[in-house]
DNA sequence: TTTTTAATGTTACATGAATAACAACAAAAA
DNA sequence: TTTTTGTTGTTATTCATGTAACATTAAAAA
């Protein structure tokens, strides 16, 4: 469950650049960064060269100019217009959640089946999902989050796809895998809670297994 | 974004044979598992060799058989306890969820800071925050959910540590790293967001990156 | 009873990702 | 001006994880 990938790393380099930042500094070395995340310096100098974020040999790396490079690798530097699909418990927490603007997206539109959820004004509205189509075309969107009960999630996600949705990021506990036309992310809570849970109970404070799994059967 | 780990392949298991039994099934063979979920039929042997769960050499194996070794391993024949700390939009849709019970967990009780959050009736409670300790010890609680705005994650993650919590699940942006003592699981809504719209803005539909990363400075 | 078959269980290999090592070199010191 | 220092950028190595291959063996077929 460590840091997994080098967008992931990114993100997690972006997040301490900027606690850096507000205490003031203005450069940092690879190991500056490496250390408090767990991982090598050489990791952190490798995916800079990747990204193309180069350093100056004495100096290390100017936090402004990488925070900067990082946030145009992520898209961050514009708005990335996102909706959702479901406004229940789930959805309407996310829409009114004000904590993604720092990240550069913005929640614009929610779609729901049930007419009591439909809501034109406010600052973001509810509409009825028939408009979807209409509405991803005219507003360019590529990337929803579905929220939908379970049973609904299958017809869901062909609805997304005929809208020419090209990334979800996917509540239901309904597993889909990505294609070429579409990627999904399946954030499955009740997954990372057993996961959680089974390392709770096998392992001991040590950090070594309480007891050979075999023995668990 | 594939599979990750033993412990999720456990799970993606447990949920196809689920599938499976339900259409009837009785035995399956490991290629019948390894192919819709796009993995080898050797990690799947290997995988149930690991967790002590056997075959037989033509009849494959029983499916009622693996579902029961799994909960077991996984610890879902149990009811695992948790507790909430927050009660806001993402504590109380969790609060409220029912699927939970299928794999064997159950929200007891929520914590908060807020006196009007406070709800002595209902089948889950939410109680003061100062009685964690007593009702974490009183009723042998190891996993808890935190929900708390990101302000008070830092002394949330205090408060859960004296009170003995061996895990967390973490719906706040702040980013804790895991001990001998305490396991931090780092939900971050966000990341998994920025995540994807990278994937989306940067890899054309089949499958190739549109463009060498590098280009994107 | 013997042979064949088709699956498991296990070992060897491949692949990918992180770390370690180091070469290159700009800045500072002598 | 020369030497030393310390950090980047890059290459070599290690390690982990999944796949492929195969040896084993219970059941079916002959
Ligand atoms: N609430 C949680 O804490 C929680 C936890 C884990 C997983 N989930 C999963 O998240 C999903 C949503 O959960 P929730 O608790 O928000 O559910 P919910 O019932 O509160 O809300 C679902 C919303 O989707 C709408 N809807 C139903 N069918 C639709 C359709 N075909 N098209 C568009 N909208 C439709 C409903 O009107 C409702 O507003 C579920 O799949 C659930 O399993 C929820
Ligand atoms: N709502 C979302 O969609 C969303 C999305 C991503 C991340 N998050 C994160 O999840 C966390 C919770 O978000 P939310 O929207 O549910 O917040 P919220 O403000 O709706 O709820 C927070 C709750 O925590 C309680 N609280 C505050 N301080 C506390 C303390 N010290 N101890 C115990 N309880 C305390 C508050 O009384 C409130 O009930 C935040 O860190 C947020 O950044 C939320």
């Amino acid at each position: 469950m460590t840091i997994q990938n080098r967008i992931a790393r990114l993100l997690s380099y972006k997040h301490l650049l900027n606690r850096f930042k507000s205490l003031g500094l203005v450069r940092v070395f690879s190991d500056n960064i490496a250390d408090p995340l767990g991982i090598s310096a050489s990791l952190v100098r490798k995916d800079f060269g990747l990204f193309g974020i180069s350093g100056s040999q004495k100096g290390g790396y100017s936090i402004e100019d990488v925070l900067h490079k990082i946030n145009n690798i992520l898209g961050s530097n514009e708005v990335n217009r996102v909706i959702i699909i479901g406004v229940g418990r789930i959805g309407e927490a996310l829409m009114s959640y004000n904590g993604f603007h720092k990240d550069g997206i913005k929640i614009v539109a929610g779609f729901d089946i049930d007419v009591k959820k439909i809501k034109k004004t406010g600052d973001v509205p509810v509409k009825p999902i028939e408009d979807i189509n209409e509405y991803v075309k005219e507003n360019n969107i590529s990337v929803a989050i579905m929220a939908v009960p379970d049973i609904a999630a299958q017809q869901t996600l062909e609805i997304l796809k005929r809208a020419n949705i090209r990334g979800i990021l996917n509540f239901t506990p309904v597993k889909f895998k990505s294609t070429d036309d579409i990627t999904v992310n399946n954030f499955n809570i009740e997954n990372e809670l057993v996961n959680l849970i089974y390392f709770v109970n096998n392992f001991k404070k040590n950090g070594k297994e309480a007891k050979r799994v075999s023995n668990n059967i």
